[in-house]
DNA sequence: CTAGGGTTAG
């Protein structure tokens, strides 16, 4: 690691350091950099930053806020928060979101009463942030008192902010309420769509999901990969009668060229297995260039469950001829039923 | 200058 060898001896420096660490992590080169030695930095330029008086200065106080999180160390994000005495918007936006990134919906509104309590003005940020950390079935209680908090402070028309409501309703089990927000919207993007559709295809109802999937296209949305994705998940595609909509997904998908996206060929593997069709399955696995432990498991658990044991067990088999190597999952999917 | 909505495998 070319920063933990480096000679920083001025706070400027090590705070440079850090940024510039903080940035590669964000970056391209994520995962080069072992968190612990960027934690490692962190609490050096912690120190110096100490000494030097630094630590009220809401700017540096948010980088280094961010950098903790970043190694997953909020309770150390925490505590440069709480001796901040002047604390701005950003502070406020990154403690929640931090929250919100390790689920602590409980403490993320902790944080957040106290930022209303004290006079903060929330922005569209925060509320992105705080609706993330209630994006869970604990988190409605509190998400639908955002949601009037919303409405009352003149984010109505703020389509990510409402696209994150959509989500908060949906992942916290009130799909209902998530429909509600998603038809009350006058404008909205493709990952509003694709909230609303993975939303339903979550619940189970894939009919619902597919019609979305055709609306939006009426409306002139392109359906990305995420689209696919969301749309193809066992829940919607295990249910009688998926097998129709979902090979009319695949011809989409097709036509749009994301038969050579590696997930959603991963998605098609597990849900035309799910759906009782092991031979489209196949087809789609023997058609990929590239295969990861997540086609490779998805497609050894659907032979398994579908009675195709010896088929299963020679493609696991075969897998780590090609070098590659199963994990839990893999070992799961292969004796849960047909192994004998 | 800083915070940021959606994403595949028992």
């Amino acid at each position: 690691m070319w920063l933990a060898g480096m000679a920083v001896n001025s706070t400027s420096q090590l705070f440079k350091s850090l940024l510039v660490t903080s940035e590669l992590i964000d970056g391209q080169n994520r995962g080069r950099l072992a968190s612990s030695s960027l934690y490692d930095i962190c609490t050096r330029v912690h120190d110096c930053i100490l000494k030097s008086g630094m630590d009220q200065n809401p700017y540096v106080a948010n980088k280094l806020m961010r950098v903790y999180i970043r190694c997953g160390k909020v309770q150390d994000a925490r505590h440069v928060f709480d001796k901040l005495v002047k604390k701005n918007v950003f502070n406020w936006t990154t403690m929640i979101g931090g929250y919100a990134e390790h689920g602590r919906p409980a403490d993320a509104i902790e944080v957040y009463n106290q930022m209303r309590q004290e006079g903060g003005r929330p922005n569209e940020v925060t509320y992105l942030s705080i609706l993330k950390a209630c994006a869970c079935p604990v988190g409605l209680k509190w998400g639908k008192e955002i949601h009037a908090h919303i409405s009352h402070g003149g984010f109505r028309s703020d389509v990510p902010v409402q696209t994150a409501l959509v989500n908060m309703y949906a992942k916290s089990g009130s799909i209902k309420d998530a429909r509600l927000v998603f038809d009350e919207m006058a404008e909205r993007n493709v990952i509003t769509w694709n909230v609303m559709i993975g939303g339903l295809a979550q619940h189970g109802f894939g009919q619902e999901a597919f019609s979305l999937f055709l609306q939006m296209q009426e409306e002139g949305f392109v359906p990305d990969s995420t689209t696919y994705l969301s749309i193809l998940t066992a829940t919607a595609c295990s249910s009688a009668g998926a097998l129709g909509w979902v090979k009319e997904v695949h011809r989409h998908a097709v036509k749009a060229g994301f038969d050579s996206d590696m997930r959603v060929c991963n998605a098609l593997v597990h849900v035309y297995s799910k759906s009782g069709s092991v031979d489209d399955a196949r087809l789609v696995f023997e058609g990929m260039l590239d295969r990861d432990v997540i086609s490779w498991s998805a497609m050894i658990g659907g032979l398994a469950q579908n009675g195709c044991g010896h088929e299963a067990f020679s493609l696991f088999l075969k897998m780590q001829r090609e070098g590659v190597i199963p994990n839990v999952t893999t070992y799961c999917v292969m004796y849960s039923r047909g192994m004998q």
